[in-house]
DNA sequence: AAGCCAATTCTGTCCAGGACATAATGGAAA
DNA sequence: TTTCCATTATGTCCTGGACAGAATTGGCTT
């Protein structure tokens, strides 16, 4: 009879890996085990928790789904196969348009070359306001849904993200001529990390004129203040991916208006801010790019030398 | 007489955003304090820490000296300005090379559009192996001493990262001939979130006439697992900055190393491992670009077709 | 029904203070 | 000098308690 031998892949893991490998912080990981009994990782000879494998993995999905909105109390008793079952329960099932269809073949593929020249041919034909505003926009949006579905795997969403980030910067630096008004400070605020968005407010903003000061993500709201003025732009945008809930969106857009001075606009957009009815005081919500390119013009309008 | 007011700027930092701004633990904050007294921030109303700028500069210039090589424990009752002082002592007052005095210059002035100029034109001028391991590479340097010496703000850095990810991007996509072998998947662990590093190598990679599968920062280590069959390459490559220490960033190395089938290679780089003597069993250090460029061809001698 | 507000529950993050493994240091021996 | 060992310094982990803010529920009004 075989010893059952124990298995040689049986990794385990300890508190700090598990919270790199998962971005559970510790003690979340420790408040989880005491109040709903998972993750119950074994212990070493000092007392301390080493996670194994199939734990590590079921965290991983109780991750995902409650970033999609599920609440952890409800789902971690399940079992891994019935976690999986649940992510793969919730796709549509409805159909991308062929283009962006074509698009998703290539990652699902993993073919690396190939969607980034397929992307190159697109943004070549279509031009970059519409690149951004037609194919990228829709592109992200059947990419998440694809995650959702479990028809792509975290990697390719970043090889993803990689890709579109260097042929937007591509074309933003190709853009023929500078634009000179308004000048416009692009960021987000600490905890939206979603740099896609950002890039396509700024490859829009460049494509119609405007000139872009672009910090990047997460911003502190007091770097800000001091940027506006030392890189003397008329207008400050902030990008709110859905990762913001509506109210700290507002709260975080209001807060800049009152410390910046009133000849700085304002202006927030992104998903947080999509269903948003009213704009705090002296800001302005943007809802599509379409809204933007308005309040650009509104802008030259209003500050049109004399 | 006049009310000593409050200063209007005097933000106050929660112990979450001190650990994000200087990479110093939760658990090294609360232990500091226990220990040696410092930083004691206030609390707010419910005894939580409240940290003021001052000792968040304080923090800041410590991590600095600890990773330079000092103790905790024999600088840290030390003012700011001796700190400042033991700092520039470190340094003999050398003084930037023109090319990069001109281009710092610039960021002092924030003059974004000369700054993107300027670096377009070194980049045209040096050819992109030279720009990165070069200019790049000593314009961050001297970027972070400026920084250190309080002579450009957190959104400039922003605003330079920007930059010159606009720029190597570009000259990644522009890069002519697509590199073929070996295949190297490229990304960082959760945590290492500096994103330029990633670039540089990159961008050296494709100018070496590899092909480069990247991920961007912050990949858990089981997704790089999926991963490197999933793209069928032949190395894997993480880059670990300073932010990392050197044990975790070995750790995570041996840690891939363990999942990944013997056939893939495992290399590893950055600021975390310059000083690092030994390589976990199976892998490989790269101190400096060169070493990188070494092992490439070592690896092309290696699997050269018979 | 549908919309709205208040009460309640859920969930992540913070706290204190104790413990220990490992890295760094310094001194003795080779 | 170098090598080795004992000691000290330091970061990370532990338990268990508390609370704020988000999410949900239930009741009331339109």
């Amino acid at each position: 009879m075989e010893t059952a031998t124990v298995l040689p892949d049986e990794a385990r893991y300890n508190i700090a890996a598990v919270e790199r490998d998962t971005g559970l912080s510790k003690d979340t990981l420790r408040v989880w085990e005491r109040r709903y009994g998972f993750p119950t990782p074994v212990r070493d000879q000092h007392d301390e928790r080493l996670y194994s494998t199939d734990q590590l993995e079921k965290l991983r999905l109780l991750r995902l789904l409650i970033d999609y909105g599920h609440r952890p109390g409800k789902i971690i008793n399940q079992s891994n196969v019935e976690l999986a079952q649940l992510i793969a329960s919730r796709a549509p099932e409805q159909t991308a348009p062929p283009e962006i269809a074509a698009l998703l073949e290539l990652l699902f593929k993993h073919d690396a070359d190939g969607l980034r020249n397929a992307l190159l041919q697109a943004l070549m034909k279509q031009g970059l306001l519409r690149f951004v505003t037609e194919t990228v926009a829709t592109l992200n949006h059947w990419i998440g849904e694809a995650w959702l579905a479990g028809k792509i795997a975290i990697f390719d969403e970043h090889l993803y993200s990689e890709q579109i980030q260097n042929i937007l910067r591509n074309a933003i630096i190709a853009q023929p001529g500078r634009g000179s008004a308004p000048r416009v400070l692009l960021t987000s605020l600490p905890g939206e990390k979603h740099r896609i968005g950002l890039l396509m407010v700024e490859a829009v903003l460049v494509a119609e004129g405007g000139a872009c000061v672009a910090l990047g993500t997460e911003t502190p709201v007091i770097d800000i203040k001091n940027a506006a003025p030392a890189y003397n732009v008329d207008v400050v945008a902030l990008s709110f991916s859905s990762a913001f809930t509506q109210n700290a969106a507002l709260a975080g857009l209001g807060e800049l208006r009152a410390l910046l001075p009133d000849s700085i606009e304002v202006w927030g957009g992104g998903g947080a801010l999509a269903r948003a009815r009213k704009a705090p005081a002296g800001t302005l919500l943007l809802r599509s790019f379409d809204d933007m390119r308005y309040a650009l013009e509104r802008w030259r309008v209003e500050h049109a030398q004399r």
